[in-house]
DNA sequence: CAATAACCGAGACGGTACGTCTTGTCTTGCG
DNA sequence: CGCAAGACAAGACGTACCGTCTCGGTTATTG
């Protein structure tokens, strides 16, 4: 079950690439203008970088994985961008270089994590591919550290707007658009909106659930819903 | 239509009472810990206060506006206790004695106007009242300022377990509680736990709406939302 | 020999008086807008600051003193205002409060330290004061460690317009309009021009000495410089 | 009037050679241990540098231009490496590899222009000599940009022992010995602890004046001082 | 009818983190 | 190899708020 579609948005464009196709439409697609990482995504293109002095694979690696580290640790509050200097043994003006704020670095966290945790298998087709899904969802939203990250970005979009557009545009309403996808060949359905409208059915008492009830995901609940609102779904 | 039940958990012990045995018994349930606001909460006790002046109402009063206004204009994270207390024209110290945080101010916010915002009629019976209610939170939590101020508190709840602890135990528990009362008897359910089914049936979609979607919670939206949600309850 | 004339210019006027009518007529006659740390001398006066949290005067002395350890230890370049703050164990922010600059600090550094270690006595009347002075100034400036400052502020007064201003409308000119009256009187001199002259010709070689020179200022050479340029000066 | 003695202690070797003899003595007699810049003295030596490219005299020449306008137009506080290398459209790893520091530059640049400004005449033997380099100094330091230059390395040597260094050994030593072999001569004196003296009578309150004072050096200033030190010499 | 005790404004204080700037070192690729 | 370009670790800059702490001045009982 590898993950499809859902492209990863990662600073750094000059790594070893992967899946040639599927990156280069993806960052075609958005050239992560939230972040305004993505420099040239082609190295050998013509008109690209002239010299010298590319990006520390190391420092980006290390500034993600410290920033993980400390929202686990010490919660959205506490991290600074002071704290995750330190703790990846960087630079404060690094991290300035390469990200606007401690919350791109997570968007970016999230982008990475997200990837893998959300994936679709490579042609899903029944039903069951959706109550898979689902369920992946909701252990990713309710349980995992990225999910957190997810949460903590949530969160912070209703008090920031800033993070509610990149949040949005970067993330939820691709994410979105491909789920609606799935959801609607898998399940059989006419058109996009009556797709979106049973996604929706599903995933907002799960967003309900862990946001306002903040009460566990736990498989039991999942199941329930997805009898309850995917049953009657052929019926319509 | 008046508003019942919700208390009102102001900071001020000292203000004009009204129904007694309400507030005596919503301040005797929990007395505010989060805020540790409510101090001596019968004036009338024989062992009460003993000399020396009162809280100013007009400090308050001015603390809680300029919070609201600050709010607005410049969102969650450059709402300042400095700030606050600028505008208010009120010293720092006279806030930090009342108020723990800016959380806590706007928690009294909360508290103040969503206990006019999202009242029950004296007798709600009818299914009838829970559209209206339904209504009415849409509203409250989609347009009103007010209810900007419950949508960044429970943005922030995500980033911060005390607002989280303050926020539910403080204010969405007992919400929820009287809700579900109220669905239960308007609409004849048999226990709270199907009454609550309905409840989060209809809000959760609201919730999702408001704070993942970010799309607005229009009149058609919620109507069509009652409609399959409640006309199916008598189904049941 | 006590010292005489040069003010007192310190930063903070709420300090125990000392011959009060001097204090008045220094602070009175030059508010320190260079620094602009005098305020409302008079603390009884009705137009003075209202009420509450006045300057700490035990910071005030930490920082002093901790600018003048750094500076003999790590040299002008070597000392920052981070580095004084921890050294005096105060914030960065009350230096910030208090004084512009590292020049600043050391000004206030120099108006304390050089109003007792320059000082005539209460009545100059003859050329032995003058040629007392003329030793004590060449020690001042060439082994004190609070000639280092001047030494240092003179040196930094050449790539600072801000430093030059400060150095000169607040404790050159001043120093020079004193020796140049004391000169005069003890000396019989008809005009001030000519006691400046002889002042001049007096000083420029020790400055010479000491900042382009760099040679020792001993009692000799200031010896022979005095008998040159001092016994000639009747026959004039 | 050409100049005479004063060696030019340019960075660059490479450059066209002038009057070679007198290059190679100076350079041979102090290489320039403080920039550490002058490598490879001998360039007319036929198999000099052997391979690689050479050091980039475009380079050197706008490094130095740029780091003088810069002086000019923001002082010595405000100019930077960063800056001098914009400015000059060159890296900073090149600035880097032929100075140590922003002091360095300026050095060099003083080194240059010091050297056609402060000239003697090739066989200087008369009083009027001495007269005429005086006026050219007073000029030089008062007026010059050139000027502005020592008296910011001045200013500076009182500030970092390290430019002290440079600036005394490196060219003030030497400048000094060259005055006073002249002003021997020229005032036939017998030796030259009395050439010194006398050179130190004059000078002394042009510095004076030019650093402490802050005065202009005007002409009349400048004769009257050596009508007063002059004419009394051959009294001596 | 003072005494007195808490509130209030004002704002200094020790801190922490911010986001910017410059330093001096380094690495990369062109010429 | 010099050089332009520029990333990097380091660390000081000056600012903004935090939450705590005096100050005097006011006010309203209460002894």
């Amino acid at each position: 079950m590898a993950r499809t579609d859902l492209p990863d948005r990662r600073a750094n464009p000059v790594r070893p690439a992967r899946l040639a196709h599927e990156d280069a439409r993806a960052i075609a697609a958005q050239p992560s203008p939230a972040t305004g990482n993505a420099r040239s995504a082609g190295s050998t293109a013509v008109g690209g970088r002239s010299a010298g002095s590319r990006r520390s694979e190391a420092a980006r690696l290390a500034v993600l994985n410290a920033a993980d580290d400390l929202l686990v640790e010490y919660g959205f509050e506490g991290l600074t961008i002071e704290g995750i200097a330190a703790a990846a043994g960087v630079a404060k003006q690094t991290i300035y270089r390469w990200w606007k704020s401690k919350v791109d670095i997570l968007f970016d966290n999230l982008v990475l994590d997200a990837g893998s945790a959300l994936g679709w298998p490579e042609h899903p087709s029944s039903p069951a591919d959706v109550r898979a899904y689902v369920h992946r969802f909701a252990t990713f939203l309710g349980e995992e550290p990225a999910g957190r990250v997810l949460q903590a970005l949530l969160g912070h979009a209703q008090l920031d707007p800033r993070t509610a557009e990149l949040l949005h545009s970067g993330f939820l309403d691709e994410l979105r658009a491909r789920d609606v996808a799935h959801v609607r060949s898998c399940l059989g359905l006419a058109d996009d909106d009556r797709a979106a409208a049973v996604l929706d059915a599903v995933l907002a008492p799960l967003y309900h659930r862990a946001l306002v009830l903040r009460r566990p995901l736990d498989a039991a609940f999942v199941d329930a819903l997805l009898d309850q609102q995917l049953d009657q779904q052929p019926a319509r």
